[in-house]
DNA sequence: TGCTTAATGTCGAAA
DNA sequence: TTTCGACGTTAAGCA
């Protein structure tokens, strides 16, 4: 278990101790968010001005600086990552500066009043973002659809244990020929091809007549695991997660479309 | 002067502590701002899944759902506008559904640890957000100006229909060629190019006796779109935007001085 | 690094 | 309401 994330809270903090909070916030690679009273100013590529009014401001640990409206999705102003912040007092005034190096633009803050200022040390967050279908989906998605990497294809077994690890599916091919598949998400590389393979050593231990395909169900692979994969006698096969998404949420019983599903049949109702 | 906004702030509120607050603040169309480990998983046009992490999570008085992880400028998850957003308990988390009418999207945040709430009452913003040098302004810019393109050219329409689209700026040179005039405000590409290209031709198709030729305006081309440029036999025009801005703000009547002026007014009185 | 292409693009204006 | 094009588009993939 990760630490705590520690979280300072200034209320209505002066000029002077806004921008020292500020200054070592950013130095610190602090999570900062500031409710203000700005004006803003840019200029880069294009070039904008916003007089004073409320706003929320976060700079991240990684020089993101954003500037919300109160209303509205996208930011009103901000700086992708910024290579130099500077924060200054002027005129009575928090003056924070994001310069961006290439391409260069030049984000000037200038907040008339702090409202609340927080600083957030320690956030972490090492979650993988998943997009449409993680693994496991995929390769029910095609336990139950086998059609889509080929025409024909029997479904022997799931997540059958071959010495050390999980074959996705075992199937049978027209010709009845094993067929192992293994399912990626992501771009398949070389581990992923050697991956494959073992699972046919081993399955050949056992079967040494019987022919044993191997194929890598895939959305893109890299040069080099081609290669390797085509030198190893494998297959490969393209899909499109998004796709298959699609086609699994117009099914009634698909463990993907199960949970946002009931949820909204329960509004319904 | 407006009243000040009013905030207010918790402290690792407990879980029904939490969605207490946050059901209120929805419904009060306050500012939300949420610092806490959630995970995320979205449904609509696309889908995702994000396991736990510590994230901010921002909810307009307009209905707007952002979740920032700690890094990137882009938010991880949003929802540019709800249709209805709905708060409940469910096994020691917070569930937050924000539901979007159409397109038909849902997200669902979980939220596991609160660290702060936030909400804000009465932030105000009217300032107008004024934009410098967008594609229509540096072809009014042009049309005012044709001399930063080439000396002798004279306007004859703006925006003229031609097949599919629009030309840009339709001019005579001082040999009273026809001269198509495309502004691109970023690096002109391959695209730019035929476009140009196409409006020549339907061009030619009206006239078939006269010259006509076309200059791509743009502060910068690729190498690919130079190539095709220069096999087709057209033109290109460098122009920087910035020096365009800087070159507008000193003129009376442009666009961009009334509204800076106006700006520099407000703020006067 | 430059360039091309897709995006849960978003957003505004015109038809 | 849908369509269309610009955007400080952003962001990812590839040469």
């Amino acid at each position: 278990m990760s630490e705590e994330p520690h979280i300072h809270v200034l209320h209505n903090p002066g000029i002077n101790e806004a921008a020292r909070q500020i200054t070592q916030g950013v130095a610190q690679r602090d999570f900062i968010i500031i409710l203000t009273r700005c004006s803003v100013e840019y200029e880069g590529r294009g070039a904008s001005k916003l007089g004073s009014g409320d706003r929320l401001i976060i700079v991240k640990p990684d020089g993101a600086v954003l500037v919300h409206r109160p209303t509205g999705y996208s930011p009103v102003n901000w700086q992708p990552e910024s290579h130099v912040i500077n924060v200054d007092v002027l005129k009575d005034a928090v003056v924070l500066r994001s310069v961006r190096r290439r391409p260069k633009e030049i984000l000037v803050i200038r907040l008339e009043q702090v409202y609340l200022l927080v600083r957030a040390k320690g956030l972490t967050d090492k979650a993988e973002f998943i997009e449409y279908m993680d693994e496991a989906e995929i390769s029910d998605y095609i336990a139950r659809h086998p059609e889509v990497v080929e025409q024909g294809l029997q479904i022997i077994s799931r997540e059958r244990r071959v010495g050390e690890g999980y074959v996705d599916i075992l199937a049978r091919d027209k010709d009845n020929n094993y067929v192992i598949i293994e399912v990626k998400r992501v771009t398949a590389n070389e581990d992923a091809v050697k991956q494959l393979y073992s699972y046919i050593e081993e399955l050949r231990k056992a079967n040494p007549e019987a022919p044993i395909r191997g194929i890598l169900v895939a959305p893109s692979i890299t040069k080099d695991a081609l290669i390797l994969l085509n030198s190893l006698g494998l297959e490969y096969k393209q899909i499109d997660p998004a796709r298959l998404h699609r086609e699994a949420k117009k099914e009634k019983h698909s463990r993907y479309s199960r949970s946002l599903l009931e949820y909204l049949e329960r509004k319904k109702g």
